[in-house]
DNA sequence: ACCAGAAAGTCTCATATGAGACCATCTCGA
DNA sequence: TCGAGATGGTCTCATATGAGACTTTCTGGT
């Protein structure tokens, strides 16, 4: 499932007294902070993505595509995979989908012609004005539960944590 | 891709001289917040979990279930997908997986016949022990880089964001 | 200047996944 | 007690994805 909207929690009567409500379960992993950050993270993200999955008719690849390019035009496929977690061979396809919607437009690297920088076109920016409101709109419902400082602190921890991902994820092969 | 062991930052000459290093683009998105959570758990997670899909021939699902299991033997096929993230028709293929590789054992609730609580077998419990210490250090490693007062706020603000999910994430449908 | 190896991007193939229909069982109100 | 609707679980079908081969272009060492 994602999201589901019914909890199984409360009246159920056939579950043996011990269980608990949602926080006896939350965390109750090994994993403690690993699988946090994922609980929430899933319900954040998964919904909004499935809504403009569905909606919008583009993959994932295509969205973070789309997001990328706005925050920078000009980036190339494998900086996009960098940076988003997808393999370069659905980055690839998100681009070449992209490109026949006319959603994005390439120009080949002239100082490098094993490139190609990606631009959005107008409609791009028109369809990625379509579907960030609801994702920021979503992560600061996820972040109202904080107080301002708290906010900040938890920014913080997480930019900390992503400036280190480099001294570990290296660690892939053992 | 995923965790490249190779970043394309420093010395390639071909690019602007504007663009920046890893910091500059992490969290360059508009989504501060979830952008960075999604990159550290990426690189956190997605190794590690190809590797037990390769190397031990399970599924995401498959893998999530042993976990959860591991923490309560009982659940069912619901409560996993409620707190995994995982739809529930692809949790009920990997129990019926897991099963036919004896790795966990299935019960029918007694007071309601639809329900099927789940055990683990001693194979699925040595499976679940061969993949679990990379997870745990991989999970470790991700943290190193925050002092012990850090971590444990860290944890205090997770904990306090999965405790409030489902204040928010009933907006769904909006 | 050349060659071995790396990197960017595309393609193919098998598989895991999402959406939603479907069945059986349970619950609750009339 | 009955029937409507909810819930647990399974199944089917189309599609997105992961793995990795492949091509072309670039780089660095000799």
């Amino acid at each position: 499932m994602r999201p589901s909207r019914k909890s199984s929690n409360g009246t159920t009567k056939s579950l043996p007294p011990e269980r608990g409500p949602l926080a006896a379960v939350i965390g109750g992993t090994e994993l403690q902070i690993a699988y946090r950050m994922g609980y929430v993270l899933n319900f954040y993200r998964e919904p909004s993505f499935r809504r403009i999955e569905m909606e919008l008719g583009l993959t994932r690849p295509e969205i973070v595509t789309l997001i990328f390019l706005n925050f920078r035009e000009g980036v190339t496929a494998s900086e996009i995979c960098e940076f988003s977690g997808h393999l370069k061979a659905n980055i690839s396809r998100g681009i070449i989908a992209l490109e026949k919607k006319k959603l994005i437009r390439r120009a080949a690297d002239k100082t490098d012609s094993r490139r190609q920088q990606l631009f959005m076109t107008a409609a791009g920016r028109a369809l990625y004005a379509r579907y960030i409101p609801a994702l920021r709109e979503r992560e600061r419902a996820m972040l109202a539960c904080l107080t301002r400082a708290e906010r900040n602190e938890f920014e913080r921890l997480l930019d900390k944590l992503a400036a280190h991902v480099p001294q570990w994820a290296a660690l892939d092969e053992l």
